[in-house]
DNA sequence: ATGGTAGCACGGCTA
């Protein structure tokens, strides 16, 4: 049995403490970091790996930046999504993990926000470049998930995609209608994701699931009053889907002290 | 209530 879990920690300096106590807690074979906000060399290497992970970083000062955690060796590590010109965003990680005969491909994936989606009242463009860039950077995943697919390898595109899917997915979907995590160019492309034949863990094992969140704002006690989104999620290949024995999210860490917004959820894969 | 909170880095952006 694998498990594979992600988290968009929101600093993984800001986290350490935080991170290392979850590590031992709930032992995932393999972790995918987003945002951790901090250049290769300012990664806190030594602790993690102290708790027996191999690491695939792919930083960036300030803003971004993934990671993958792995106790199986990492190999074929691949920064940065195909089509890259000009994206200077560290946004995607991806590698081979090998845990004895089940050798899975994971990606850590931090899909831009996209907010707001307004454009300037100068200009003629229907959107912001913010929101255009989050639309684009869609599509480059798109085609590269559909390629990854061909390989038919039992692989895990997870991390945060800042995309609600459906109106069960928020709080207040009327609130978010025009938000850029649930307005409809974000949620089609999104489902056009999911058509090339990946698997939603989380809503494949839970499909009545309401309240199931995965994010609460710092703000206006979004945490307390359960104000959430999901929009952190794991997308399963047809050969990674066949594996799926079980999948939630773990709400313990969004309560602690000095807590990320996001909190991690994860899922087993296992040999029939 | 054009607010509220957090992180980075020390002013303003991102979320």
């Amino acid at each position: 049995m694998v498990k594979i879990a992600t988290w968009n920690v929101n600093s993984v300096k800001a986290r350490l403490p935080n991170l290392l106590a979850w590590l031992g807690d709930a032992a995932p074979d393999v972790v995918l970091l987003q945002e951790i906000k901090c250049v290769d060399d300012a990664f806190p290497r030594m602790e993690i790996e102290d708790l027996g992970y191999n690491l695939a970083v792919h930083g960036q000062k300030t803003y971004n930046g993934v990671a993958i955690l792995s106790k199986g060796p990492l190999d074929d590590i691949r920064r940065g999504l195909p089509e890259g010109d000009g994206d200077d965003h560290a946004r995607y990680i991806e590698a081979v993990a090998s845990f004895g005969d089940l050798v899975l491909r994971v990606a850590s994936i931090y899909l831009p926000n996209g907010n707001p989606v307004d454009a300037d009242p100068v200009g003629s463009a229907p959107f912001s470049d913010k929101y255009r860039f989050k639309l684009a950077w869609m599509d480059r995943l798109r085609r590269h998930a559909q390629a990854t697919l061909a390989l038919e390898e039992p692989t895990v595109f997870g991390g945060d995609y800042n995309v609600i899917p459906t109106a069960d997915d928020v709080y207040a979907p009327d609130a978010w209608r025009e938000d850029a995590l649930f307005r409809l160019e974000s949620r089609e492309k999104f489902r056009a994701i999911i058509h090339l034949g990946l698997t939603d863990a989380y809503r494949a094992l839970h499909p009545d699931e309401t309240r199931a969140y995965t994010f609460w704002d710092y703000q206006a006690g979004a945490w307390q009053r359960d104000n959430g989104l999901r929009i952190d999620h794991l997308l399963l290949s047809p050969q990674a889907a066949d594996l799926l024995t079980a999948c939630d999210i773990d709400k313990a860490p969004r309560g602690r002290e000095k807590a990320s917004d996001h909190t991690p959820i994860w899922c087993e894969l296992q040999r029939p």
